[in-house]
DNA sequence: TATTTTAATGAAAACGTATTCATAATTTAG
DNA sequence: CTAAATTATGAATACGTTTTCATTAAAATA
């Protein structure tokens, strides 16, 4: 029994199981009346021959295609996105949609793989990381494609958008800090065309402003090295700061080792970090950081589940939710007194 | 404007364009004679309408879909193969390809992953730490589907894969530890049933059998946690060994901070602790982890090129390859006089 | 200019399925 | 036991392309 490329089609198992194509189609898709005589007839014939249904044959007359689009960023170099690419991967799998996968770089531009998307047929398209310019957003929801972002929004965009409360979670690291009697804080941005750096630092300077605490500022990009070099300018100053809050766990995870190896400084005695996301790294015992755990499953879930919901449901107006992060206390910043490492605190919002 | 759905055909943009349906056809696909003047009526056309050809109804005709399926396992544990999955999906990307993607576990068993790859018309299946039973794998070869798996192979079968060293890798830390006056070695293994952690481990052992030097083991799982828990079983008893060679980089660090922060003990000095991978995190000042780098851009690029070759040329009898790693030398083992950090030994083969 | 060669075009067929519609077989009701 | 309702079936069509083939237009040659 040997094939030649996939030849084997819905006809060929017609005819050895000496029914109709249709009778085929409909012993497969669970829908339309076959006997049981007929459809056991079909099983065997296909399964004698080893016959698959052609999902390019098929949604060409179902239009459907059961397939999402995934485009996401910054995999390689921030684990908690490969966590939200796991999830949603199996997510997705678990509801029976199929995957088409694109990674990019975090200021790539989309306009040369949205094409790629429509041509094949996806039906919503899920972006994580990674920003859709407005327009391309507003086309792709215009040819009623639905777009679901995580942790990403454009400004008056038709889309569904799932964010971590960034802005509140700044704050709460703000207060955090003051309360544990830090005198000099410091922001360490990630890419400064990120909302969700621009989101976590508004809110830390918001109750530093509201405390007239002026706070130093360095940029990271987001990466462990840069992250690493920006705090050695830090604390090489000569009125270095005394906590320093990252705009993620990666580079805050940098900054210990900075201080620490870099620096011989003592964590949490001489300087506080503090970090954004909890990726696992962070709860392991170099590190114990403290930091903002984003809600990544429940960001998953409401995500695939409104993609899904929009498809089904073109006329459905787009959703946006903002969900709250909890702060994870451990070891890597002084607290104020009554809380020790082992606490979480959820945000009131 | 608005449209439904994606109801724009090559059709309606000829009718617009004033030409016959074949014309759009190839003015879009790049093949065939048309004359610049209706290749750019049929344009201009196309982009009043928003017009994206069907890739589903094209694949019909082409018997061509370039798509290829990815079946990866582990990614979510092990930053390698985030990494792996990063340049896989850039490099079929960058090929013209488009990837669907399924995340598996490990163990997870792939009979019905398969169904859906074949259904969806890939055209070939590349497979990252899972493994594919022999008779699927042959199954999808039998189908004109080639098979490349990287870092795992099944004995046998006719599939193409591309592997580390892992046993000349295990030699060369086995050697390093004998050279560097290590008496009590151990081993600390991965999932009993991949052939990486096996691999590694029967060359370990192969010397140290040469050498009559006995080794003591335990069993890691691949995670973080599982390895910082063996390591202090291993390290708490009363004859402990000097030196842990674990499966992977993921495991050298747990491994690594029960031994520093658990148990106190130091590194190298106490214990000496060899790792396989070179993730990114082992060569961060916290860790500085001495192990065997894979060459993970080679696996990458051999295993793509081979894959896409093979479904050029389904003829083409399917390639292997053991691609060998290096030593990365850092601080976690004690050295033989004349090495020291920042050494990079390549195998000899 | 007449003739041959080449390029451009449109009509029609094909890809493999789902679905509609008419018909045949079966079951249920009367 | 017949009539009516229901269920099962097959023939035919449609989905949106690419491709073949015949034809026409244009260019190159004589």
């Amino acid at each position: 029994m040997k094939h030649s490329r996939n030849s084997v089609t819905s006809i060929e198992v017609a005819k050895l199981a000496g029914v109709s194509q249709s009778s085929v189609s409909r012993a497969f898709s669970h829908e339309g009346p076959v006997s049981v005589k007929t459809r056991r007839k079909v099983l065997e014939a296909a399964r004698k021959l080893g016959y698959q249904p052609n999902a390019m044959a098929r949604s060409l007359i179902t239009r459907r295609t059961s397939m999402v689009g995934m485009v996401i960023a910054n995999v390689h170099n921030n684990p908690f996105y490969t966590e939200v690419l796991d999830l949603l991967s199996r997510k997705f799998q678990k509801l029976g949609q199929k995957v088409m996968l694109f990674i990019v770089n975090r200021d790539q531009n989309l306009d040369d793989i949205l094409p790629q998307l429509l041509e094949y047929q996806v039906e919503g398209i899920l972006v994580t990381a990674a920003t859709l310019s407005s327009t391309m957003a507003e086309e792709c929801e215009r040819w009623g494609r639905p777009v679901a972002m995580i942790n990403r929004y454009v400004p008056g965009v038709h889309a569904s958008w799932f964010c971590c409360a960034n802005y509140e979670g700044g704050k709460m690291v703000a207060k955090l800090l003051l309360d544990g009697n830090h005198q000099r804080p410091a922001f360490l941005a990630g890419s400064e065309d990120t909302t969700t750096s621009i989101d976590r630092e508004r809110g830390f300077m918001e109750i530093l402003n509201q405390e007239k605490v002026e706070a130093l500022r360095e940029i990271g990009e987001y990466t462990y090295q840069d992250a690493y070099d920006a705090a050695i300018r830090l604390l090489d100053r000569k009125d270095p700061p005394d906590a320093i809050f990252c705009a993620n766990d990666i580079m805050a995870l940098g900054v210990m080792d900075a201080a620490k190896n870099g620096l011989g400084l003592k964590i949490p005695e001489e300087v506080s970090i503090i970090g954004f996301d909890d990726i696992p790294m962070s709860s392991w015992s170099s590190y114990s950081l403290t930091t903002v755990r984003q809600p990544i499953q429940r960001m998953v879930d409401a995500s695939v589940e409104e993609l899904l919901n929009r498809i089904e449901n073109p006329e459905r107006e787009p959703l946006q939710e903002v969900i709250p992060g909890e702060l994870v206390i451990r070891g890597s910043a002084r607290m104020p007194g009554g809380l020790s490492s082992g606490w979480v605190i959820s945000q009131d919002r």
